[in-house]
DNA sequence: TGGTTATCGTTGGGGGACCCAATGAAGCCC
DNA sequence: GGGCTTCATTGGGTCCCCCAACGATAACCA
């Protein structure tokens, strides 16, 4: 492939650009790895949601994970057409749906999680396991608004 | 306003997961910045580049910088059209375009500069300049491709 | 020298993530 | 009961990223 030259740049050195930059190699090796499964990031973050926190609503799911409703809405109705999960009335609150994990969404989950990890472990490749934890320290007490 | 319960999920661990919501607020809070400006960041960062390597083809440009060529037309277009960079061809090589900063472009760098530099330090302000360092070096590591 | 290969700017098309506003239905609070 | 809120949904929009192709030009090399 050609050579970059990347020679030093202002902008480089500052942290939005360099998120950026490292979020999108993120993107890349991950929904790269999903794509094997036919899944893509907002949908296995979606799986992975519903699996760990029960049946829940939506606009639950949407606030823990920070995704728009709008796009809620497509995300979980690739996922009941695959049959990954049930979308059902809430007899407590006819406004919501109870979104719930299957099994085959289980078994989805499982395989996906495989290759999101090792997506993440190829990502952070240059990184010793102490510093990898470092640098999600840091990204933690900075991707949230300061609220 | 709706209390996020931000619940424990798996995904949340994920490098991939946390660079894309830092990533996300970090380019929010520099592209409201800009925006005072009338810039946006992609913008910014090309007449950045323009500024420190001098007069350079639109290649040259999206290499180090990562700019798709298609995207960086656009830019130039803009930049040019404010009067902020000259697009002249190079007599060296026609297929070439010579970008090169103007001095309405160094005046407009100077105050966006400015604003980038103060969306920053508002998206790193939970770290000590220590953390932010720290954060620094390794997204650094880890955004760029293996090569 | 002539033919192949590569690069440059440009145009075209497309996808994914993110965000905002509005709607009807349903629950909540007083 | 009336006003406010929440929920799912629809619609519209922006930005960044990527790929493919094209005509013009340059570089390579046998």
């Amino acid at each position: 492939m050609a050579e970059t030259p990347y020679a030093p740049s202002r902008i480089r050195a500052l942290p939005s650009w360099l998120l950026g930059r490292a979020a999108a190699r993120g993107h890349r090796l991950v929904a790269d790895a999903l794509a094997a499964e036919g899944m893509r990031m907002m949908h296995h973050a979606v799986l992975s949601g519903v699996a760990e926190l029960g049946p829940l609503s939506q606009a639950e799911l949407g606030r823990t994970l920070g995704i728009d409703p709008k796009d809620m809405v497509a995300i979980v109705n690739d996922l009941q057409k695959d049959g990954l999960v049930t979308r059902t009335p809430d007899p407590k609150d006819r406004r919501k749906n109870a979104i719930e994990i299957s099994a085959d969404g289980r078994r989805r989950l499982r395989r996906t999680q495989q290759l999101g990890d090792e997506a993440n472990a190829e990502l952070t490749a240059a990184l010793t396991p102490d510093e990898r934890e470092q640098l999600i320290a840091l990204l933690t007490r900075i991707a949230l608004p300061v609220e």
